[in-house]
DNA sequence: GGAAACCTTGACATCATGGCAAGGTCAAGC
DNA sequence: GCTTGACCTTGCCATGATGTCAAGGTTTCC
């Protein structure tokens, strides 16, 4: 093994890909539990903390709110969890996630057509600043 | 009209579609000029004033930050602007969107096919949370 | 024993926004 | 003229996920 369990922050931070900051910070705010301490007070990992580090993280990366990563974890411990349950917290991220898109794409579109009517050269005017200054709300253009 | 000029921040909010606290928060950051007072110290606003809300309203619609829409607006002041400077900006901006478009895209796909596989029944297995909590990065799957 | 690398906590910053609180002001009704 | 309610002021705290910096204790290795 590369690395001997118990570790320190750090190396649990290299092995789970979460920073030492952000173990702090998950531990702080109740979504890590309180881990084992040295008698000087360095915080020690082992292997199962390390482990419970990584599904945080895997969730983090899928944009999981810290909240449905509670929820993840609790259901993930619970050997007799219905995967409905699971399932349901990923379809809301899903959700989430598509009217996330769809604003963006919103905003994607609407600029690159504003672009594409804009020269670009050194004359001054410009669709992409008539469109912003104009009066009402945006949209209707190209 | 509707409403006479000036106006106090609550009418110009209403007329611009940014909210009061944001208008002062624009205004501390330097992003908005700093507006005239009663004598009472009562932000007025000019119909000026508004046209200048309502383009920021717009820019932050499209997902412009701070500093971009410090920028836009002070091509916007200036007559002699080359529309190349404002199209600049507006492609470094799509570049920005088009990157988290990709990211949440790249979400949604994983986390998708994770639930497409998931029973959601009354089962515990789940491959949703078999993925979470798997040893190194994710992907590689359906 | 000293330096380097690590750990601790805490404070502050980001970005855009909301909320709350305590207090001043203004307009309208009685 | 006074009360009431709506509006304004400033300022602080919170979000969410992360980073930075600082000041100080610990461990490790030479």
């Amino acid at each position: 093994m590369s690395k001997p369990y118990p570790m320190n922050i750090g190396s649990a931070a290299d092995a789970s890909g979460v920073s030492p900051k952000m173990i702090r910070h998950y531990e702080a705010m109740g979504l890590m539990p309180k881990v084992a301490r040295t008698p000087s007070g360095y915080r020690t990992y082992t292997q199962d903390d390390v482990h419970v580090l990584r599904f945080i993280r895997h969730a983090r990366d899928l944009g999981f709110g810290v909240d449905a990563m509670a929820s993840l974890l609790s259901l993930w411990r619970d050997r007799r969890r219905p995967s409905a349950k699971v399932k349901a917290l990923a379809l809301a991220h899903l959700e989430r996630l598509d009217v996330k898109i769809a604003e963006l794409v919103a905003m994607k579109n609407t600029l690159a057509s504003l672009a594409a009517h804009c020269h670009g050269d050194d004359r001054p005017q410009c669709p992409i600043l008539e469109e912003l200054a104009q009066d009402g709300h945006m949209g209707r253009h190209a």
